[in-house]
DNA sequence: AATGATCGTTTGTGTTGTACAACTCATTTG
DNA sequence: CAAATGAGTTGTACAACACAAACGATCATT
């Protein structure tokens, strides 16, 4: 019976054929870790990780609207209003509206929201220094490649630009 | 003084020594998506993400106190609590006293525990499929192998155990 | 021009996860 | 014996968040 599953299986997955192995819990059980640790670190900078993401998420897709904003970060758009509210009222993040359609805004991380992020990320260093402590610096390197291809993969990339140069979604 | 700063850093980082990416905000960002679908996945299951953490790390980390559990887990011990009450009322861990100190509790995961995880992990295929659809079989074997890597490295390894084997922290 | 749908916003409610403190009990340690 | 420690219990407090209902501004359709 074993033989008819190997060559039913063969066709597909020649060689090996494990069963793979599921990251998520380990990422919910770093992300807490982390999460914990790196909000005592930027502190000082008067920001929590969840403001953090957003600035992210904005520098690496520019110019979202916030419904998409809202589908990539998981939140209700009710909560991104405030969420984006304090980012806009110290200046690192601009909404402008859109000239497609005015109803919508176009968010943007701006010069100071960039040099906020690359602040706060220089001081997470010292965080995954020691939360990562068991990964050198090429398999740091290699997790973040991973974890950027994989977040940066837009679920729903078509409506997140201001569709001047989305084609057919 | 250019010079001096190279011939010290050149001994350990010879070529290139670009800004290293910080990968808290992503593995935070991931957590969040991984977390939202994954609770829905599992729930038929009558668990939640926080019981997955809790049994993947004891099926690594075998007998684990409650105190070295909350370190590892980030969590209040007085939450554990709840949490192990939870886990052991359905079977799937075990407390049994310590041999060496009688006040500690020694959790370990119990078979039925071990095949609820595997039950659990069975049923977050279709979440990873969706939320790291950007990446191939052979780049989630890499990003979990790293994630295990990370998560294993128990920051007080040495009070995990019932330290009958550990030798001097 | 009228109608309905959509985007952002405001307000309010409810739930959940978690920290934190104070205390008890059993046990170890000095 | 006294002090310290591990686990458990209870209660309080807060932050994050979802969800619903409504509103004004703006599109899109007819």
């Amino acid at each position: 019976m074993r033989a008819s599953w190997r060559r039913l299986e063969a066709i597909e997955l020649p060689v090996v054929n494990q069963a793979p192995h599921r990251s998520t819990v380990l990422v919910v059980h770093l992300a807490r870790r982390l999460r914990v640790e790196s909000e005592a670190a930027i502190a000082h900078l008067g920001m929590r990780s969840r403001h953090l993401v957003a600035l992210t998420v904005l520098r690496d897709q520019h110019g979202s609207t916030q419904q998409a904003l809202a589908t990539t970060l998981g939140v209700d758009r009710t909560n991104l209003v405030g969420l984006l509210n304090e980012l806009e009222a110290e200046g690192l993040i601009a909404r402008r509206r859109s000239a497609e359609d005015r109803r919508r805004h176009i968010v943007e991380l701006t010069p100071k929201g960039g040099r906020r992020l690359a602040k706060a990320e220089y001081a997470l260093a010292a965080v995954e220094d020691r939360v990562l402590a068991a990964l050198d610096s090429g398999q740091r390197e290699t997790l973040y490649a991973l974890l950027h291809l994989a977040t940066s993969e837009s679920p729903s990339a078509c409506m997140a630009a201001d569709a001047d140069d989305a084609g057919d979604c």
